[in-house]
DNA sequence: TTTGACTTTTACGTCAAGGTCAACGATAGT
DNA sequence: ACTATCGTTGACCTTGACGTAAAAGTCAAA
């Protein structure tokens, strides 16, 4: 049976717009089934949306996420591109671990901030 | 002796432009000094300029900079005010660990392509 | 058959985050 | 005195990532 998805169907539970997934596909990143003109996505173009809007929270641009997914669906068979492939995913890798680092410290600065808050409350707390 | 950092100095150690830190003041994101009107910079400049790199990277939105740091620097005295803070102070967090997650999501899916480089790569150096 | 909900393409509009350029002032070195 | 270097403001320009509106096609229910 295999399932397709309308294009307000994915909007809906993703919380996007229709403009959103043309521009998409527009940018070579989606590339959904047509029946005459009207696009039907399969669960594989559902799973990469997904992808692509994680890519957008943690601030990858277009063009970053487009090189992301080249890098998953690319399996070359040449043993260059494939050593070509595994230092882009290196690159990629180092990126998103900067990401990382940067979230934590960011997280461990609310922290201190939460911190310093429960002491004032404390203290109100106790003065009055 | 209390240093200065001239706008230059800063936008070579960072990496940015000088209409960048200029942008970030005009935004109020930042508010160095001045003598006459030259902007001179504090060490306490310095370390938000960094913050507010470290909130780029992460994909924040200038607006969204702003929050965080309003966040940062606000310690009000009234308990309201207080309790209002810490509540933005959590939803910042809940967004990092999603941000986060999502980071972790990406990551595990980079090594799955890792793995299969690695296994491809294998089976070439064999059958060769 | 008309309404409503959905779809399409084309095209112009917008907003954020700076880039770029002009025109100028202050200061230091030669 | 001249030139370099660094600083300033102000104005317009660009790019990315869509928003929005127009004009039209498809299909099901009333």
């Amino acid at each position: 049976m295999n399932k397709y998805y309308s294009i307000t169907e994915l909007t809906r539970e993703f919380g996007i717009s229709t403009r959103t997934l043309r521009f998409y596909e527009d940018e070579g990143l989606i590339h959904p089934e047509r029946r005459g003109r009207t696009r039907l996505f399969r669960p594989a173009d559902r799973r990469l949306i997904q992808e692509i809007l994680r890519g957008r929270r943690i601030g990858f641009t277009i063009a970053e996420i487009r090189e992301i997914i080249q890098v998953y669906k690319d399996p070359p068979g040449e043993m260059g591109q494939l050593r070509l492939l595994m230092s882009r995913v290196e690159e990629k890798r180092e990126e998103l671990r900067q990401k990382r680092k940067d979230i934590d410290d960011t997280l461990a600065e609310l922290n201190n901030v939460e911190e310093a808050c429960l002491t004032r409350l404390a203290e109100i707390g106790v003065g009055t």
